[in-house]
DNA sequence: TAGGCCATCTGGTCCT
DNA sequence: AGGACCAGATGGCCTA
């Protein structure tokens, strides 16, 4: 039911009829859009008045006002189950938008705070960059193999080499996002990724065998590599930017130490 | 033009 | 009852 009405509703959005939108949705680009999916909703529930095929004028079952007990009219239709409908008044159509513009509102806002915590989870995980975003699934992705490979580090208190280490990074990331890690590292991407180039040179083998087993792998088709613009490598240690000839240098020189005493501290 | 990504709307469900 | 969370649907934008 959920198709069939918004892809009729969708269609025939009426702008004049988004003149009642709440206080949240005032100015911006994506509130104009946001107005215009408003018009649409409004003319869904036009719509609604006189066409009940889903029950959805059935909310507000509470509603003391303008009992309608209408029948189906339809003999060869077996009678609908549970509390009858009612139909849409003005002021119950009133109060069903507010709690629908209401519930928008919040649910935006959720969204917003997510893509917030997002951002935030961008800035620390490698391959920052403010022109090229990494998507959210991505982001997720690397952030996941980051933390692995942070761990494994504590675990074994050594320090693996750079292309395990980013090979542990860019497991099951797609092509572009294994670029950009190359690239922030100033590496060559078919130099560490196994599974891409289908081959990897003995001397390539990771060093650490932990590193090289990565317990959540998965599979990601390969996907085009869209040009990438410029982009800031220097927090992927939390360091001043620098020459990544020994791209882990920084790292392990600064990070190493610290990890051997919360190590031992653990132990 | 197809496919990926995203924002938004929506109704359902669960929780307080 | 109302809010949070979730997943499905949809349309827009962008890129190869």
């Amino acid at each position: 039911m959920t198709k069939s009405y918004t892809e009729e509703t969708m269609m025939s959005s009426d702008p004049q009829d988004s003149a009642t939108w709440t206080d949240e949705c005032q100015g911006s680009q994506d509130e104009q859009d946001m107005e215009k999916k408003n018009g649409a909703l409004e003319s869904m529930h036009g719509d609604l008045e006189d066409d009940d095929e889903d029950g959805l004028n059935r909310l507000d079952e509470d509603d003391d006002e303008d009992e309608d007990e209408e029948e189906e009219g339809d003999d060869q239709k077996p009678k609908r189950r549970g509390p009858k409908k009612k139909k849409m008044t003005k002021a119950r159509m009133q109060r069903f938008k507010m709690r629908r513009h209401k519930a928008n509102a919040r649910e935006r806002n959720r969204m917003h705070g997510l893509n917030d915590a997002l951002e935030s989870l961008r800035k620390v995980v490698p391959c920052y960059s403010k022109t090229q975003k990494l998507s959210k699934i991505e982001t997720l992705r690397l952030a996941k193999n980051y933390i692995w490979a942070l761990s494994e580090i504590l675990r074994s208190g050594k320090s693996p080499d750079i292309m395990s280490f980013v090979q542990a990074l860019c497991k099951g990331l797609s092509q572009p996002t294994t670029n950009l890690v190359a690239g922030c590292l100033q590496l060559n991407p078919r130099t560490f990724l196994p599974e891409q180039t289908q081959e990897i040179p003995s001397h390539m083998q990771p060093a650490s065998a932990s590193f090289a087993a990565h317990p959540y792998s998965y599979q990601t088709p390969g996907l085009p590599s869209p040009p990438y613009g410029t982009m800031d490598s220097s927090h992927i240690f939390h360091v001043k930017p620098h020459s990544y000839g020994s791209a882990l240098e920084p790292f392990f020189e600064t990070a190493l130490p610290l990890i051997r005493v919360r190590h031992d501290m653990i132990s």
